[in-house]
RNA sequence: GCGCCUGUAGCUCAGUCGGAUAGAGCAACAGCCUUCUAAGCUGUGGGCCGGGGGUUCGAUUCCCUCCAGGCGCGCCA
């Protein structure tokens, strides 16, 4: 489908221009030419509304227009079955079986990289996500942030972009400060000490974990460290690496705030630069940033009248960085909390003289957690978070990243940890996964029986004249597409419905048809078919960073 | 008060750059295993697309306004 709709805008593009060129249109301007796959099949496979669109500049019957493009049509490649003008004035094309024939070759010829396009021309795109503070454990709504941005780099990867996915650390400043601090009086305390806990303190049992870590290692192996807060915030991060890996994420690049901003100088650099293009003010003591001249309501801080940096100064000068490595685009992934901080980063980036239109911020909002429709309480209290490790023990990393992966980013998402688990049709997880399983048993059970896995290249596909069939080539043939749409739109969500779509065509096949019959050569095709839908499941599953398995 | 997000079936949500009769899953009800995995399949009912205006051949989609919910508005990070 994804070949048919390149060669079909030409087709259209062509036909246009000739249409122009005899003057049966007068239109000056290129119309985009929009190709749609329409949802009701006996619309045909793929069409147009180019007509209803140039129709009030042409000040014509949508469906004359639509007549006349359809004059000019040559169909070179012999893919059109049938054109039809239907309702206000859409084309509407109907594909030769061959089309789908030569899908299935294809589809077996590339394997894996079915599915992998090139709208991304090797165009450098940086992905940062999760980044959380070192300071306590991933709780579910990074998982969230992991998923979705993990998902996202998949995709812009398949698409033929180049891709980094790097996580943000925020090793420096207060917060950090205080995790040391919080280890530092654990300490005391089991050395015996009384101490008085501040309240904003971290009080998790983590931090207790983290003094206990630091007893065995520094007092009695005698290793020598540095600080508190270097030995806490090291140790934290070591177990955020921890969840993300065991959740299947691997990151290109750690950017440490203290090592790669601070040590280098380049918030102050970052500053002096805005200072020399008369952005920085002084009121109060304090450095304040003019963002409000870039869109932004309030102006801002960069350096507080005690001398010390904000955070928003770090972020000037990362974003400043990541400006200067040449990405096309940059994607953020925030969560929700977030976006108030949304005009004050795009200012930075404007006031450095770079198009923030390059810059893309995903806000991921909240995971309600449920337990068989009950609301899991999240009190905000300290420790009382439910955590990543928690929801990854429970359901397993799979059905967590598909749950997370099943909505829209900015819409809430309510993720029922009984759901997760059942193995049942009701757990979308499963399903896709089942549909996986149930057709390499086929081709188990293809093998057991003698009956040869056949060659694409040999078989006759003529055969597959199901209804059943020809929908299951359709929408694999949509797979690309699907690719493409959300690497455009930046939603991974489209994926995972694309799969339970999938999923559930093959579950009714399998269920109303047999695979392997008495019939060798019907046999042999619909081999290929079904190899083919498992291949696009595989791929699928893959971007989303979840197994498919070969049995359940 | 200002800003951002959300509002679609009983519930949870999709809905492609503005297109054709608004879809899926779950729940409810009624059915299907002598067969390659029943972790599956089939059927039925269910809608003021939050309300009201506007833009046009056409609006769930774009604009304005109102209502409801969530979040954000620090010399915090």
């Amino acid at each position: 489908m994804w070949i048919v709709k390149e060669t079909l805008s030409n087709i259209l593009y062509n036909a246009l221009t000739e249409a122009k060129e005899k003057g049966e249109l007068k239109i000056k301007d290129e119309p985009l030419i929009v190709l749609e796959i329409p949802k009701d099949e006996t619309k045909g496979d793929i069409a147009t509304t180019m007509a209803m669109a140039i129709a009030s500049a042409e000040k014509r019957n949508p469906r004359d227009i639509a007549q006349i493009i359809i004059k000019h049509i040559k169909d070179e490649a012999g893919i059109i079955d049938k054109i039809d003008v239907a309702g206000p004035g859409f084309i509407n094309f109907f594909l030769k079986d061959g089309y789908y024939h030569q899908l299935l070759k294809q589809i077996d010829k590339q394997g894996k990289d079915y599915g992998r396009i090139d709208i991304g021309k090797g165009e450098k795109v940086q992905v940062e996500f999760v980044s959380a503070n070192p300071t306590g454990p991933l709780h579910v709504g990074h998982g969230r942030g992991a998923a979705v941005g993990d998902a996202l780099a998949n995709i812009l990867k398949a698409a033929g972009y180049d891709v980094v996915k790097e996580y943000y650390i925020n090793d420096a400043g207060r917060q950090v400060y205080i995790l040391g601090e919080s280890v530092r009086l654990r300490l005391d305390e089991l050395h015996g000490k009384k101490v008085d806990f501040p309240d904003d303190y971290y009080k998790g049992e983590y931090v207790k974990e983290i003094a206990k870590d630091y007893i065995a290692k520094v007092e009695e192996k005698g290793i020598l460290l540095g600080t508190f807060q270097e030995f806490a915030c090291e140790a934290m991060l070591k177990d955020i690496k921890k969840d993300l890996k065991d959740f299947g994420i691997e990151f290109n690049r750690w950017f440490s705030e203290n090592k790669e901003l601070h040590d280098k100088g380049l918030a102050l650099t970052a500053i002096h630069e805005l200072e020399k293009k008369g952005f920085i003010f002084v009121e109060d003591g304090a450095k304040w940033f003019r963002t409000t001249q870039f869109g932004d309501d309030k102006d801002r801080v960069l350096i507080k009248a005690d001398g010390q940096l904000t955070y928003f100064a770090s972020d000037v000068a990362y974003h400043k960085e990541k400006a200067e490595r040449g990405f096309s685009t940059i994607i953020n992934v925030w969560g929700a909390d977030h976006h108030g901080y949304e005009a004050r980063v795009r200012a930075a980036l404007k006031a450095f003289d770079y198009n923030d239109r390059n810059l893309k911020i995903i806000f991921i909002q909240l995971v309600k957690l449920l337990r068989g429709g009950v609301p899991v309480p999240m009190g905000k209290r300290e420790g009382e978070f439910v955590t990543l490790r928690q929801v990854m023990d429970e359901v397993g990393s799979d059905a967590a990243r598909f749950f997370f992966l099943m909505r829209r980013s900015d819409s809430h998402l309510d993720f029922d940890l009984e759901l997760a688990k059942k193995q049942s049709s009701e757990n979308p997880v499963y399903y896709v996964q089942y549909a996986h399983a149930r057709l390499c048993s086929v081709e188990r059970q293809a093998v057991e029986r003698a009956v040869k896995i056949p060659v694409a290249d040999s078989v006759d596909f003529g055969l597959l004249k199901l209804p059943e069939e020809r929908n299951i080539m359709k929408q694999i043939a949509l797979y690309p597409i699907t690719i493409e749409g959300a690497a455009r739109a930046l939603e991974p969500h489209r994926i995972t419905f694309y799969l339970q779509n999938l999923a559930g065509l093959l579950h009714n096949y399998y269920f109303h048809h047999r695979i392997i019959t008495d019939d060798k050569a019907l046999t042999d095709a619909r081999l290929v078919l079904v190899k083919g839908v498992r291949q696009v499941i595989k791929n699928a599953l893959d971007i989303l960073g979840i197994k498919a398995p070969e049995k359940m």
